[in-house]
DNA sequence: ACATAAAATGACTATAAGTCATTTTATAAA
DNA sequence: TTTATAAAATGACTTATAGTCATTTTATGT
């Protein structure tokens, strides 16, 4: 009896097909001016429909925010190379993530907006906090590699490991945040983009490495 | 001819009026769920009125949040000591914004929702945003201690002050941010609130102090 | 061919921002 | 004092969009 099997799927591709269709309409026109109507007519579907899917708007953009992230993570691994430290490793990482922001403006929102949203809102349950935040956001390869260079030495070990890679990515998300929404600001003050992340980076990487004197 | 003057006055004042009305709320109910009616209902105007003198509810939400930066300002103002170096004062800045975030969480809201939202979307002309970013904000009072402790000797100066100025901001609010909207996250790791902000606290320190070493 | 369950539909409801023709009030002129 | 006019205020109405649900369509099994 495979017919339950295919109906899972087509269930499945649906659902893909529905948040193939909203990320295209996020990308061309923006989230805030894609309605529902949007996406289901894109979908060639009824609005209804959307909603046996997804339980809310809140959810599609969710879950395409998830993807970009899980892409992050997946050109982070890539750009890695053997035999890299782990400061190295980091610098990589961060420079991948702010490529990101650069070449998908929509990506680039939807991680902002996700950041900038109380999750109380979201009311996910902790299990898919869990799986989110913990193992498919940057934030845990992050960590990863703040321990690796405390183990190698090379990282300060007087803040433990999770709060100073919480506090790294959130850092880089405020400063992203700002470069990307408060642009007319830094054009009024004369500051560009590089220089504010080439001040972020400097400052962090002198911030975090272990000094010799002291140690 | 007073009777001109007298009528300004009374249209500040309606103005005012309204704006507290729409504080007491938002404070109360919080901004997404107080409607323009609420406003009205509780400032006894009809909503007609308030249009007559705001332009929209996020134009009110955005006079609202000023205000409250300028009390972060004028507060930090209060908390410096004389005799304090520039480090010293940078410091006291960070507690009193903290502490802001801490005891009203109304204000906390409003200035991480401007900080994450678009410049364009709200459409100020130039003027009002250099008013309200480069005098009326923390952002300023900031540049002007950097600027102070590079004349110290106590911070680097290998980077521009104001970008330098930005960065430090842009960090702090993206901290602020991610310990109040991702709560329980760091709750779910066992991080703490004040463990992540002393993480933040050490690593910029660490990272904008003139190293001794190289100069 | 029929019965039943699953999937899809789209007209409808709810909510809240923002508008505008009309009414009320305050001031100046006759 | 009455009347004309301008300023201020009103609230019913329009618009926009998320989300619902009774009904219809389609697919599967008997």
């Amino acid at each position: 009896m495979g017919i339950n099997e295919r109906k899972e799927r087509e269930k499945l591709r649906r659902r893909e097909e529905i948040l193939e269709a909203a990320e295209k309409l996020f990308f061309t026109k923006g989230i805030d001016h894609t309605t529902m109507d949007d996406v289901a007519e894109m979908a060639e579907l009824s609005k209804g429909t959307l909603y046996l899917y997804f339980k809310s708007k809140e959810e599609i953009h969710w879950e395409i925010t998830q993807r970009h992230l899980r892409k992050v993570v997946d050109d982070m691994e890539k750009a890695m190379k053997p035999g890299q430290n782990a400061i190295e490793c980091l610098l990589t990482m961060a420079k991948v993530f702010v490529e990101h922001f650069e070449e998908d403006h929509a990506a680039a929102h939807s991680i902002l907006f996700f950041q900038a949203c109380d999750l109380k809102t979201l009311n996910l349950d902790m299990e898919e906090i869990n799986r989110a935040f913990i193992n498919d956001s940057p934030i845990h390869m992050v960590s990863e590699y703040v321990k690796k260079g405390m183990e190698e030495g090379l990282i300060r070990n007087d803040i433990p490991a999770e709060a100073l890679s919480s506090t790294l990515w959130a850092q880089l998300l405020g400063v992203m945040q700002i470069i990307t929404v408060k642009k007319e600001l830094f054009e009024l003050i004369h500051v560009s983009r590089e220089a504010i992340i080439e001040s972020h980076i400097k400052i962090v990487l002198n911030g975090i490495l272990k000094n010799h004197e002291n140690s």
